[in-house]
DNA sequence: GCAATAAATGCTCATTTTGAGCAAAAGGAA
DNA sequence: TTCCTTTTGCTCAAAATGAGCATTTATTGC
C-alpha cells in the first residue's frame, strides 16, 4: 500500500507493535462507568488492552476477544476513537534512545447496556467521575472543580508572562473561568490542561517521576501508562456524539420510560436537563414509541414505557439527542 | 501497555507494518483539490502515504515528512481520520493463508491553502469531483447521480428479496430517492454502497478479478488500494467539521472576500448556499473582521476584504460555518 | 456622460426552534 | 382523604432560520 518502496532491512525494522485498547461504557442507575481490569503494573487500573496478533481477523474482532477475555462483557457498539503512536520516553534515569519505545495503540469507544452476567474477577465497572470528579456538574460545580480551578490558575502564575497569557485564556475556555459556559464536550482539554499542569499523578509518573500528594476525590484516580487520557477522550467523543446521533439507545434496557432516558443523558453529559423540553425534543424527532406499558415503581404518576424505533437509523440524516449547551438548566 | 502478557515468540509475531496515508485538501477558485501522486502500481494514482519508521517521533512528524518528501507540500492544519487494519485477502488465484498479511494504515486529513510553490514532478492535485463525480450538487444534481442511482436499483433488483428491503432503504436514506432530502456528509455511506453494488473498480481489483467498464466521468476515477475510500473518509469528515470548528480558514489565503468563503464552503460541501444568510451566519458568529481593503475584480460592487479572527478560537465552544443542510437552496 | 449589468450589501418577514416555567393528571403513602 | 411525587400537557417570549426584495457601487458598452 506504501508508494514509496523502502530497502527490506527498513522494512523489517519498521514493524511496530500495536495494541488493541477499548473504552467500554455502560450507565446503571442514573450512574455511568467504564470497564477495567486490575493488573500488577503500576497504578494498577487500566482499560482492557491487548496486542493485535495475525490470529485477529479485524481490528475491531481482536478487540472484541481482548476484552472479553480480560472481562467476560460481550460488546455491542463500538467506534474507533484515536490512534496514539508517540514514542514514549525512556524513564528519567535511563536516557538511552534505544530504549524509547513506540507503541501504536488503537482506542476503541464500545458501548453496551449494563450486562447481568458478572465479570471476570479481575475486572469491575469504575465510576466515571471517580476517575474525572471535576466532570461531574448534575448537581451544581462540584467541590473537586473549584480545588482544581485555583490550582490551575496558581500554576498559571509559575508561568513567564508570554506563557502565562495564553495558558490563563485555555483555562478560560475550558474551565469556564470567565464569561464563557461550562462545555461538558471539553473532556479531554480539561484533562490535557490537568497534566501540563502536573496536578495529576500521570504527569509525574510517565517520566518515572513520583507523584506528590493528589488526593483522588479532587485529582481523581490515575489509570495505568495513558489509559485515564483515552477514557477522556471516549468521554468527549460521546458527549459530543449523543447530540447527533441516537447512540444513546445502546446504553438503554430495551423498554425504560423518559426520564429514566433523560437520567442517562445526564449521566453521560454530566449536566442537568430541562424536563419538559427534553421530552418534547425526543417526542420532535421521533426516537421512540410508547410499548404500552407502564413503570409503577416511580413514587409517582406512573410513566409510559418507550423502545427505541429501530428504523429512525434509516430515515432522518441525523437523528441525535441534541441535548447540548443551550438546553442545560442551572443546578437542580 | 498492554494489560495481558504475551510469550515473547507470540510478542515478535505481532508486530505489523503501519502506513500512514495523508488526504491533503485545498481550495483553488472554488473547486476542491486533493493531493495525489503518480506510482507504477496498478491504478497508478494514489495518496501520498508511506510506513512509520522508528525515526519518526510522532506520527503526525513522520506524516509531514512523507508526504514533503513526496510531493515538496508542507502541511499545516492536520488531524487524524481513521485507522484502517483488516487483514487484506490474498488475490483469487493464491488461496494460501501466509500470503495474506495485514496493513495497519493510519489516514490523516491535511488542510492547506493552495500553495504556490511546484510540487514534485510525481505529485498533482486532483480535483474531488473527478474521483467522486455525484457528489457535486452545486449546479443541481450531476448526470453521473442519475445514471448511479438507476445502476444501485438494478443492483438491488438482482438481491434476494429478504436483503432487497434493507438495500433499498439504504440507497434512499444516502442517495435521497425517497422523500430524504440529499445529506452532502455521507459521502462515505455512498461510496461503500457503490462499492457493495460492484459499480466501483476497487470492487473488482481488490478479489483480483479485471474491472468492467466504468466510465469514470460516471464512476469516477479509481484510486490504488483503498485510498479512494480514504478519501471519501477525508470528504465525509470535512463536510461535516465545516459545520462546528472553523476549518474553513485553513484553506483561505489571510485576505478574501465573504463570496470568496462562500464559494470555498460550497466547494467542499457540493451544495450551493444563499448568500445573504452565509453572510449574515458569519457576521454573527464574528469568525472575521474587515481588514480595511477591497477587492476590485468582481465584475461588480468591490467586495471588502476579510480576515479570519484568530481569536476566537479561544472564544465560544464551537464556532463553525454551520452551513449546513437546512441552509442548502435549490439548485443555482 | 449615460444606461445596462453584475455583485456586494442591507433589511424584512414569516416560520421554526429553543429556553423557561405554570398547571393538571395519576399514582402511592400518611 | 389529603399530601407528595413524578409524569405529562401546554403556553409564551426570545432567538435562530429560510427566503426574498431592495439598494449600493462598481464595470462595460453605447
Amino acid at each position: 500500500m506504501a508508494v514509496a518502496s523502502l530497502p527490506p532491512s527498513v522494512e523489517a525494522e519498521s514493524r511496530v507493535r500495536v495494541d488493541l485498547t477499548a473504552v467500554v461504557v455502560a450507565v446503571d442507575a442514573g450512574q455511568p462507568y467504564v470497564l477495567t481490569v486490575d493488573t500488577d503494573a503500576p497504578h494498577g487500573v487500566a482499560l482492557p488492552s491487548g496486542p493485535l496478533v495475525p490470529g485477529h481477523r479485524t481490528l475491531q474482532a481482536g478487540l472484541r476477544e481482548w476484552v472479553e477475555a480480560q472481562t467476560k462483557c460481550r460488546l455491542g457498539y463500538i467506534e474507533q476513537l484515536y490512534t496514539f503512536g508517540d514514542r514514549i520516553a525512556a524513564p528519567a534515569e535511563d536516557r538511552d534512545p534505544a530504549n524509547e519505545h513506540r507503541a501504536v495503540s488503537i482506542a476503541y469507544l464500545a458501548l453496551v447496556s449494563m450486562p447481568a452476567e458478572r465479570l471476570e474477577a479481575q475486572a469491575r465497572w469504575t465510576s466515571w467521575y471517580s476517575l474525572f470528579p471535576w466532570e461531574d456538574q448534575r448537581n451544581g460545580e462540584p467541590e473537586a472543580l473549584r480545588a482544581l480551578r485555583q490550582q490551575l490558575l496558581d500554576h498559571g502564575q509559575t508561568l513567564p508572562p508570554a506563557r502565562r497569557t495564553s495558558w490563563l485564556e485555555r483555562l478560560e475556555l475550558t474551565y469556564a473561568t470567565g464569561r464563557l459556559p461550562w462545555d461538558e464536550e471539553r473532556t479531554l482539554e480539561r484533562y490535557e490542561l490537568l497534566y501540563g499542569a502536573g496536578l495529576v499523578a500521570e504527569a509525574h509518573t510517565d517520566r518515572g517521576k513520583p507523584a506528590p500528594d493528589l488526593p483522588a476525590a479532587v485529582h481523581g484516580l490515575p489509570l495505568a501508562a495513558d489509559h485515564r487520557r483515552i477514557a477522556a477522550t471516549g468521554i468527549s467523543r460521546l458527549r459530543a456524539k449523543i447530540k447527533y446521533r441516537p447512540v444513546l439507545f445502546e446504553l438503554m434496557p430495551p423498554e425504560f420510560t423518559l426520564s429514566q432516558l433523560q437520567k442517562t443523558a445526564e449521566a453521560l453529559s454530566g449536566i442537568a436537563l430541562h424536563k419538559q423540553n427534553f421530552r418534547r425534543l425526543v417526542e420532535a424527532q421521533n426516537l421512540v414509541e410508547e410499548t404500552g406499558g407502564v413503570a409503577t415503581d416511580t413514587g409517582g404518576r406512573p410513566a409510559k414505557l418507550m423502545r427505541f424505533r429501530e428504523d429512525v437509523l434509516l430515515e432522518r440524516p441525523s437523528p441525535g439527542l441534541r441535548v447540548g449547551a443551550s438546553r442545560r438548566i442551572g443546578a437542580v
